[in-house]
DNA sequence: ATGAAAGCGCTAACAT
DNA sequence: ATGTTAGCGCTTTCAT
């Protein structure tokens, strides 16, 4: 900037009101340093300006996994709403690991975000105080939380697995099993098999065909041999309910392999509503958790958070059961 | 650190090489901060650092979209080999617009990332000549550009098309179409389509059988489409080479409505290597370009260059053919 | 509309 | 092993 100042025979403080968007400078003089700046190939330092004005623009984020259509939707509608305005996005991977977000929300807020957002509402401790003192809007997502940090923007996964539950139920289906839901690391996937257990339960049935999976992410493959299993231990099932669509679908292709036809001889439903339920043969009955607008009303969210507008604490996400054939 | 150092009775130069990796620093002496910054709920700021030191441990990445598997799992690669060194990536989507690329670049530049890694081979000039001026490690990937700015990984599209082609005549497909390739945006999906054509003319037969499936990125359902109308305009086609699996699949889910076998009446392939692919049914005959290799790749050669390791300029990933049910 | 002075919180460089 | 000094390149604040 120094440079520029002296090229342009201004002070550095004009050149740096120059790049700033209202900033208040004689349009000639700005068009100067605005040339002066291109000829001298000169690139805006934001290390300093961080430093200076305690604003970093950025905007950190944590999900599970980044290989996952659903995370990455939500993603991406966060970060088309908040790179509009000039934020970054520092994304960290938990791999599905509390100890690992630990320790990737300690690292991102030595960054110094503007805001946080994390997937899920249970942490370890140390991560929830981190976050606590951190000083900056958190929003939870994907989840409600038992108790929030600050804000969040979620659904129940366990009420969305009941209204699948119910539509298996009213369309005749009995015996039905579930995939997935390791409780060890997913409490989404957890949420869900408990939502399925205790909606079998109100509905007077006993919620014994459950399907280890393993710990997520759950593949396709995983969901295969899920399948496998199930139809050679409990013949009898009329349904499944899996953890999410990629199970699903690697359940429907098991089926396939064994020339079990679906939905005839035993229906699928799946979750998340990823393209591949839409365009599957049969298509899969699945639950659309919205992925994207999680995100979009983020990135709002934290919009209004940091401009200083009120806006409602907590966003509740409504999933949407969408039946298909694979449950007809 | 002024307060830790006060709380400890040592200088803040004490407290900021207490943090440091290969910290000089007393055994006690640097437990004794430890504590007193866990107590005072003291976050480092790295912002001050980056500015002194002229280090953020950033590195940028510019990927077409974030929704895409193969991108995802290179970005997967990188991060896991960064990480591990204490870099935070910079992650950034063009959307598969050369110009949103420009704007991108010259945003992340800003924030003083310590390397840079691009998505293909080919920019506009201004980015390009950002890219030359920003005087850190430049790493093209997944394409082998014209005129390498920097660093590369990565491998020839149309090549690794053109054996999938080799592949299908060799079985006895004479009769084969292209699905995808716009010209406009997808610098790989048209090299994919060259080579596709270049390698149809070496064998003599004549490239007409082309179906434009629009923009990138392309999905299932436009992969589908495209079947569609690939067989009712040329309904005598033996085989049909997709951009991507997911078009692929599409395509096959096309022909299980329509109940033409795959690959009986019409055999089918993509590109990437998609879960999906490996376990469709039938599965599909794919080239794996090893996306999560081209990443870790990426990564150590980041940290050879900026360790001053020397290393090889170019990186040359072998793209591999996978013969799989749908072209049998 | 522009300028001058000061300083953000660290760490490079040098000293002991 | 630890301390002192200075300063990274911006922007806040106050002044004109």
């Amino acid at each position: 900037m120094a440079d520029i100042a002296r090229a342009t025979g201004v002070s550095p403080m004009t050149v740096s009101r120059a790049f700033k968007a209202g900033g208040l400078v004689n349009t000639e003089t700005r068009d100067a340093i605005l040339k002066a700046a291109e000829e001298l190939g000169y690139v805006f330092d934001s290390t300093a300006s961080n430093l200076r004005s305690k604003k970093t623009d950025f905007i950190a984020v944590t999900i599970p996994s980044i290989n996952n259509a659903n995370f990455a939707d939500t993603v991406g509608g966060l970060s088309d709403v908040l790179s509009a305005q000039g934020f970054q996005i520092l994304l960290g991977y938990t791999n599905y690991d509390m100890q690992e977000e630990e320790r990737l929300i300690e690292n991102l807020l030595r960054r110094k975000p503007q805001a946080i957002a994390v997937t899920g509402g249970k942490h370890t401790r140390r991560a929830q105080k981190l976050l606590e003192n951190a000083n900056i809007p958190v929003i939870e997502t994907w989840d409600v939380p038992a108790e929030p940090i600050g804000h969040y923007v979620g659904f129940s996964n366990a009420d969305a697995v009941r209204s699948m539950v119910d539509h298996f139920i009213e369309v005749g289906y009995r015996r039905i099993a579930f995939i997935g839901g390791d409780a060890s690391r997913d409490t989404r996937g957890t949420n869900r098999r408990h939502g399925f257990i205790s909606a079998l339960r109100d509905h007077g049935l006993d919620p014994f065909r459950l399907i280890d999976a393993g710990p997520p992410p759950i593949s396709m493959r995983e969901g295969a041999n899920a399948m496998a299993r199930l139809l050679d231990e409990f013949r009898d099932t009329e349904a499944v309910i899996c953890v999410s669509d990629l199970s699903a679908f690697g359940a429907l292709t098991e089926c396939q392999r064994r020339e079990i036809s679906v939905p005839e001889q035993i229906a699928i439903g799946g979750f998340g509503d990823y393209e591949i339920g839409g365009i599957s043969v049969p298509a899969l009955t699945t639950i659309n958790a919205h992925a994207r607008m999680i995100g979009e009303r983020t990135g709002s969210l934290i919009l209004d958070l940091l401009s200083g507008k009120d806006s409602v604490p907590h966003v509740t996400i409504q999933p949407q059961l969408i039946v298909r054939e694979s449950s007809l």
